[in-house]
RNA sequence: GGGCGAUUAGCUCAGCUGGUUUAGAGCGCCUGCCUUACAAGCAGGAGGUCGUUGGUUCGAAUCCAAUAUCGCCCA
């Protein structure tokens, strides 16, 4: 058969859309699961609707897609389940924008209609980053992809919400919870980024309500003193337990608030005396609650002041911090203002102040459920890898507050509590309400809120998976085999889903979490929008090819680890693939009139082999256990590099040359054995190259004699498709060792690449001699030789420049040519290079505590090294010599 | 304030449970080659007291302690 030949530079733009096409058609990616198989599932950590391909998602979804492509490969009933996140307050943010753009907004519009307008901006703009990471090569079952807000999943939360309500492990309360007044909504607690501050400590007088004096309060927030209810001091401190009982007159509303005693209350800080404001401190609220104060807000929810606020009503609440100073200051209230740095809660969505406010709210009491995804890491059944996150998860899982669960958003899960209006009943059901179950009135009506998105993605791992219902896909494919994701949403999703999962499943949602790194900069700053130093993938992959980029994220993955990506980096690796490609058309051009009988094991004659052919069997079976390795422990840099040494540095740079003989020979019985090792060898590489570069490996195996189908689902090499042989190993080591030696001395010496040299090897040993006369048309071919004469040690050349590989004394005649001073330079240096190892070696085995203590195969070791090391003096030392008497 | 991590070649990073590591790779640098797979290449070369100081050990880039610098998370 003839083979097509292929381009001499590899195009990837032509080539990655055109076989992502074919994979899609052919059905490769879907999984099935009725298939017989171990299950290998991975849920994709959905992105945003809203969101477009970053390089944290090219990370994510290339180390995805490499464990997806091999487990495939490997025979795995794979399935890797794609879909994105309706993303509240997010895409609530995108649409209200767009809305503004044309004049209106979504009170305008009413809810109903806005809820409309999402669908369809999700409809038109959803598909974007499905389609980018289409781009990327993810080759995710599509056929399954999932949308948080679909029906299914919408029946999952509604069931969730319902049970959990139903359990007393969710319930409706007033709670101090953080507030974002752009977004005008609640946020968890770990929706809330802190950023330290520089900013103020105003120390205010509070005046005595009877008698002369006052109490100094510090505070930062001097705003909320308006909604102050008491000021405490702690009971123990001695400048102010006397004033425990009385009252002081709060400043500018001159209300008369009490000072209470409370241990709370840290002595060092500030004055001692604290204000109290329980309607927006978390800490202010449970000292109120103890003592019964009254909650005041003094805020409203766009984060401007109310009525309680007297004369600053309506201001910002920023504005009425400086107001409120100026006034103070006036009133001779305020006693000092001292710089102060200190950590300020913000929104993670819109990066707003957030205010701690007082509100009703729903919460998920989540300690129950903690406790329970403590003790699935705790004994193993979740493995985080790596395992220094455990901590970590630990920590915060330990200390977890109940999650506050509604937002006031119109885009999302709505909250399925009714509330009757006549007799105030609350009706929690997975049914519509019409009528009260207690008076019967029809004055019911849904609660406004919706829940949060980490609500419903909570649930991601069995909710995508047809949950509530008891499926097929159900019983296959949960618990997910492994969850692929950067630590920074380790708590906002992963804990979630541990807890939700366990107690919704009764099983952990996933054997193992694999945290990899976050994508930073060439600077090691974070990227974002704002700072302008966002990569964009897609012109990464635009200019270098997605193979390239997706080895480079692989290389770059080393664990615990930030990643910072440079585009030289990139480039460098799409040499690489040039290089592998140029390999591939290297090989096809010379399988003319070979057609394999099996591509995977070839029938090879052993007795037959080349050194060449048997010692990269040899490899290619150490590489492939290397291969394997790596893969089970996600050191997904070591599989790459690994890879790229053996690809370049044995397969090309030895290999091939030492193949070129053989094909250009007359020898067709050879030939054939030979053109059997290159094809197996290479369709090895292309498997194992594939899960980490899918595109150009599918172009080449499709160009491979005797292939039929994709690579995808190709069998994955294992080490018996090569052939282990230490003998043959050793031998090219010491032709290897041999060809260097030569090429070393024409490189120092400036022998002209045109100039054949000849080379005289002598070797004691026998057996050395005969490999080396065995390899004589390889060597001298790879070190433009013109003769090579192996004989035992005898009297040495004229006019030559000597080297040693091993045991071998190697002479490489240049006369004429030859500059005896050069060459004693050269010797010189070298055997200065050796004199330091053999002294590091010498004061080790004088070392009686070293042959006394350490093990025994160390010291032989050592021993051994010694030795061959003062052969190699003595050789050097012997041509020094007499180079330096013709130099005479 | 608490916790985690980093510090290795000019740059970006590997080096896993101490001893075949004489500390590696990519990019960059120097020398020579357009050798019919690849100049996005080939061959050769230079470049590191492994942040600092102590300790453990026969042996430390690797383990421990202190310290410096930087980064992240939490309060």
């Amino acid at each position: 058969m003839t083979t097509e030949k292929l381009e001499k530079v590899y195009d990837p733009k032509t080539v990655e859309a055109h076989f992502y096409k074919y994979w899609e058609e052919g059905g490769y990616f879907r999984a099935d699961e009725n298939k017989s198989g171990e299950p290998y599932t991975i849920v994709i950590p959905p992105p945003n609707v809203t969101g477009t391909l970053h390089l944290g998602h090219a990370l994510d979804n290339t180390i995805q897609d490499i464990l997806i492509r091999y487990h495939r490969m490997k025979g795995y009933n794979t399935l890797w389940l794609p879909g994105t996140d309706h993303a509240g307050i997010a895409t609530q943010n995108v649409v209200e924008r767009q809305l503004a753009e044309e004049g209106t907004s979504k009170e305008e519009l009413g809810r109903e209609k806005f809820v409309e307008r999402v669908w369809e901006w999700r409809k038109q703009y959803g598909g974007i980053i499905i389609n980018q990471l289409k781009r990327l090569g993810s080759s995710c079952d599509w056929s399954r992809e999932r949308f948080t807000m679909d029906e299914g999943l919408s029946i999952a939360v509604k069931e969730v919400f319902v049970t959990l309500y139903e359990q007393g492990l969710l319930y409706q309360g007033d709670r101090i919870i953080n507030w974002c007044p752009r977004c005008e909504t609640a946020l968890a607690d770990i929706e809330v980024e802190h950023k330290d501050l520089n900013a103020h400590l105003y120390y205010v007088r509070y005046p005595l309500a009877e008698g002369d004096g006052h109490l100094i309060v510090a505070t930062t927030r001097p705003e909320t003193m308006l909604g102050d209810t008491a000021v405490a001091v702690n009971p123990q401190d001695p400048r102010y337990k006397d004033y425990i009982g009385r009252e002081v007159i709060l400043p500018i509303l001159k209300k008369r608030i009490p000072v209470i005693g409370d241990d709370y209350v840290d002595v060092e800080f500030g004055t001692g005396a604290l204000k109290i404001t329980p309607a927006h401190d978390p800490n202010d609220f449970e000292i109120g609650l103890k003592h019964n104060l009254p909650m005041v807000k003094c805020i409203d929810d766009t984060g401007r002041m109310n009525e309680e606020a007297g004369p600053y009503k309506g201001q910002d609440r920023l504005e009425c911090r400086k107001n409120i100073v100026a006034d103070l200051k006036k009133e001779g209230l305020l006693e000092k203002i001292k710089d102060y740095q200190h950590a300020v809660g913000h929104c993670y969505r819109c990066k707003t102040l957030v205010e701690p406010a007082l509100s009703k709210q729903w919460f998920v009491k989540v300690k129950p459920l903690a406790e329970k995804a403590i003790q699935a890491v705790q004994e193993d059944r979740t493995r985080i890898i790596p395992s220094n996150w455990e901590k970590t998860y630990f920590e915060w899982m330990n200390n977890i507050r109940d999650w506050c669960v509604s937002r006031q958003l119109w885009w999302g899960h709505r909250i399925p509590a009714y509330y009757c209006q006549d007799c105030g009943e609350v009706m929690v059901s997975r049914e519509p309400v019409t009528i009260c179950s207690v008076c019967q009135s029809s004055a019911v009506e849904q609660d406004s809120d919706v829940l949060d998105t980490w609500f419903s993605s909570g649930l991601w791992p069995f909710s995508t998976l047809g949950w509530p219902k008891k499926t097929k896909e159900l019983t296959v494919y949960y618990p997910t085999s492994v969850l692929v994701t950067a630590f920074d949403i380790l708590f906002f999703w992963v804990a979630r889903m541990m807890m939700l999962g366990i107690h919704f499943m009764d099983e952990v949602p996933f054997g193992e979490v694999y945290i990899h790194a976050l994508v930073r900069d060439p600077e090691g700053q974070k990227m974002s929008k704002s700072k302008g130093n966002v990569t964009d993938p897609l012109e990464i992959m635009d200019k270098y090819g997605t193979d390239a980029f997706r080895f480079t994220l692989a290389v770059l993955a080393a664990k615990g680890r930030d990643i910072r990506l440079s585009e030289e980096r990139i480039a460098g690796y799409g040499h690489f693939v040039n290089k592998l490609w140029n390999a591939a058309r290297f090989t096809l051009m010379n399988l003319d009139g070979f057609t394999p009988e099996r591509l995977e094991r070839p029938v090879l004659d052993e007795k037959k082999l080349t050194l060449a052919d048997a010692w990269i069997m040899s490899r290619l079976s150490s590489m492939v256990t290397e291969v394997e390795k790596h893969m089970a422990g996600y050191d997904f840099d070591q599989l790459a590099n690994a890879l790229y040494q053996f690809v370049w540095h044995e397969f090309c740079d030895w290999y091939l040359e030492l193949v070129k003989p053989v094909l250009y020979g007359e020898d067709l019985i050879a030939k054939k054995q030979t053109q059997a090792v290159l094809a197996h060898v290479l369709s090895a590489i292309l498997r194992m190259l594939h899960p980490i570069m899918p595109f150009v490996t599918e172009q080449i195996w499709q160009k491979m004699p005797g292939v039929h189908e994709s690579i995808m689902i190709s069998p994955f090499p294992d080490p018996e498709e090569g052939r282990p042989d230490p003998k043959s190993e050793r031998e090219m080591q010491l032709t290897q060792n041999v060809i260097t030696a030569i090429r070393n001395v024409r490189g120092e010496m400036n022998v002209p690449p045109s100039l054949e040299v000849e080379v005289i090897a002598m070797d004691e040993n026998q057996k050395n001699r005969q490999l080396l006369k065995q390899q004589s048309r390889d060597i001298l071919k790879l070190v433009r030789g013109k003769s090579l004469e192996t004989t035992p040690p005898k009297e040495k050349p004229e006019g030559a420049a000597a080297t040693v590989a091993g045991s071998v004394e190697v002479f490489v005649k240049l006369k004429g040519l030859i500059n005896f001073d050069e060459e004693a330079r050269r010797l010189q240096k070298e055997l200065e290079k050796i004199e330091k190892e053999i002294t590091r070696s010498n004061k080790k085995l004088a070392n009686e505590d070293f042959l006394a203590k350490a093990p025994v195969e160390v010291v032989t070791r050592e021993k051994e090294k010694g030795k061959v090391l003062k052969e190699k003096r003595e050789k050097l030392a012997k041509n020094l010599d007499r180079v330096e008497a013709l130099k005479g």
